[in-house]
RNA sequence: GGGGGCGUAGCUCAGUUGGUUAGAGCGCCGGCCUGUCACGCCGGAGGUCGCGGGUUCGAGUCCCGUCGCUCCCGCCA
């Protein structure tokens, strides 16, 4: 992952890096800083690992050479800030280090400056006895970020930004910044708010994206825009979700669907080709919604292994087994899948049926397919008819593991879904160096929320819909999106949008937002749109994600500096924090539960 | 809001069925050591068992509450 060292201009501390102590320098005198990485001390001969951004080097402090400094070397501990200098020497053949950079060199101290001394770290910045407590690493999250895993994230997070910011300036893209005090916009998530001293009573909102303002940008004819933008959410985290994080956010105008698709491969391609991502067969592959349902029961498809889901609602629909007839009756679905063939223990099996209950299903039922029936407590309700059938749907070979779920759609592709890929987990299904992409495409434009009895926007209310809106069917609606998903998880999403205020209005009536509301919330959308907008779409990634994926992590905080716990606390600065009752004053805000702020 | 896991030395962890003085590795401190690189050898210090309450002759261990970290569901692109 090194990258070529910049020049560094000498002055007093240093004139070269940690990791530049190489052959070209031997006979040289040379002076660097750093951190004290560790110190092998041996009574008369000491030998400290000095690291800087660059590398490591070894001193060594020679009682023949050191004069004055030895003293200082015999002092030394770890994470001290020093300045030496000394003369670049080749290590004789047997005193080589072959794990080091610069392990064929080391620096013969004839000087040395202790420029600050350390504190014994609360972990090891380099040690051996495993993983820290990340609770440790946050709350002195700048030790943490010494060590090389942390450092490496983020110099390659520089180098994702840097290479979009390089292809995105090299296709006319503008880097425009938009306000981080705002107005609730749309986006779905509960948001920041932020008090208004000078209004008391109203509130600013921390942009969730900056979706409007670009859109605002296309109407002001910048046309091609893009932004490395922090974006907030108010919602319970998890280890892919921060609520706050940030997007490369893009947009275009006088575009269409392809030609974003275009421009954004071409993207992806340059910062993986820059990284050392991996490489990218172009075009990226694409799926409608509907396939990405039906075959894998969720829209961010893990296309790394099999596992299909299966229809079997047909097989099913006369059944006398009332589980399965009774959800088909009750315009449910009875899906399926073969599992392949496993030998799961009891145990085992039963835990399924919890995490498909957990999952949201009422049940689940398993079963191995054994000649023309099935070993399952259920087989005994099914005909041998039936049995045969779904044998044959579900391409069930002797000892394979069926599992099916009967419900309504929506819960059974979930469960299912969400199934499939743990059970690839489990059963080691996933090839380790394979990456898949794919984009999602031919979304519907909304979705029925039936609890709250309305139309809601699949993404969000700018969206524009493939053809006309029929106003009486606006669930059969398509809409111009598409997601980018990469090994199952989502990287990002994006649409072309509406440009004409009268489609606004028309999307807006459908999903229960009348002309009064419309005004209210977004009038000044709908004035910039009357004012000629043209047309024009974008996409935004999750850039924590995209670093995330690209340094093989588990967790985003990983590739973010300074993340937040999962109660939304920095442990290294205290926030959320109190704050004293005059400022709470000067905003107009009475706290109701005593010693909730101040003293 | 709900469910699971964890919390013991600075760090990572062990701690049996409730029973004497709570252990290990690393780190730290002191001493010795001129070719180490996870240096070595000798010695040493270091504990509010997250916090509060309860059961018990006796609690790190059991119960209740609470706080924190973490994973998941809900929520959220």
């Amino acid at each position: 992952m090194s990258q070529p060292f910049p020049a560094i201009d000498a002055n007093r501390y240093r004139d070269t890096w940690c990791g530049q102590v190489l052959g070209d320098r031997v006979e040289a005198e040379v002076r660097v800083a750093g951190w004290v990485h560790r110190r092998r001390d041996h009574g008369g001969l000491i030998f400290i690992d000095l690291r800087d951004r660059t590398g490591i080097v070894q001193l060594v402090f020679h009682p023949d050479t050191a004069g004055e400094a030895l003293e200082l070397g015999h002092r030394l501990r770890a994470e001290d800030v020093v300045s030496t200098v000394g003369t670049v020497v080749r290590r004789s053949e047997e005193t080589v280090n072959r794990e080091l950079s610069t392990g064929e060199f080391e620096l013969r101290v004839s000087g040395a400056e202790l420029l600050a001394d350390a504190e014994t770290p609360p972990f090891q910045v380099e040690g051996f006895s495993g993983e820290v407590g990340e609770d440790a690493r946050l709350r002195h999250r700048y030790l943490d970020l010494r060590r090389e895993p942390m450092r490496e994230a983020l110099v390659l997070r520089h180098r994702v930004t840097a290479a979009m910011r390089e292809f995105l300036d090299g296709e006319g893209f503008l880097d425009i910044e938009t306000p981080v005090l705002t107005r609730s916009t749309p986006e779905g998530a509960r948001d920041f708010l932020v008090p208004s001293r000078l209004q008391r009573g109203s509130f600013y909102a921390l942009p969730q994206s900056p979706q409007l303002f670009k859109q605002l940008l296309m109407v002001a004819g910048f046309e091609r825009y893009y932004q490395v933008a922090r974006c907030f959410r108010d919602e319970d985290l998890r280890a892919d979700r921060q609520p706050d994080f940030t997007q490369l956010d893009i947009e275009m105008s006088f575009v269409d669907v392809d030609d974003v698709i275009a421009v954004n491969e071409r993207l992806l391609s340059h910062v993986f080709d820059r990284v050392g991502g991996p490489a990218l067969d172009l075009p990226i592959q694409r799926l409608a919604y509907d396939e990405a349902m039906d075959r894998f029961g969720t829209d961010r498809p893990d296309l790394r292994f099999g596992l299909e889901l299966v229809d079997l609602s047909g097989a099913l629909a006369g059944t006398e087994f009332k589980v399965f007839s009774g959800a088909i009756a009750s315009g449910g679905a009875v899906r399926g899948l073969n599992a392949g063939r496993r030998e799961l223990p009891r145990s085992e099996l039963d835990g399924l049926i919890s995490r498909a209950q957990e999952l949201g299903a009422k049940g689940l039922v398993w079963a191995f397919r054994e000649g023309d029936g099935w070993r399952s407590p259920t087989a005994k309700f099914l005909s041998e008819g039936e049995l045969r059938e779904l044998n044959g749907q579900l391409d069930a070979e002797e000892g394979d593991l069926l599992l099916l779920v009967a419900d309504q759609r929506r819960i059974a592709d979930a469960v299912l879904g969400q199934l499939r890929v743990e059970l690839a987990e489990r059963f080691e299904l996933i090839p380790a160096d394979e990456q898949r992409l794919v984009w999602i495409v031919d979304w519907p434009l909304m979705e029925w929320n039936s609890a709250g009895n309305r139309w809601d926007p699949l993404h969000h209310p700018f969206t524009a819909p493939a053809g006309e809106l029929d106003p009486d069917r606006p669930g059969e609606a398509r809409a111009l999106a598409y997601d980018l998903v990469w090994n199952g998880q989502e990287m990002g999403g994006g649409s072309i949008r509406i440009h004409r205020a009268d489609v606004q209005q028309a999307v807006f009536a459908a999903l229960g937002i009348d002309a009064a509301e419309a005004e209210a919330r977004f009038g000044f959308l709908l004035e910039a749109l009357s004012y000629g907008a043209p047309p024009h779409g974008g996409i935004a990634y999750g850039l924590d994600r995209v670093v995330q994926k690209l340094a093989g992590l588990d967790s985003i905080r990983d590739v973010i500096a300074f993340p937040k716990t999962a109660s939304g606390a920095d442990l290294l600065t205290g926030a959320p924090a109190p704050v004293e009752q005059m400022q709470l004053k000067e905003l107009g805000i009475a706290l109701h539960k005593p010693g909730l702020a101040g003293h």
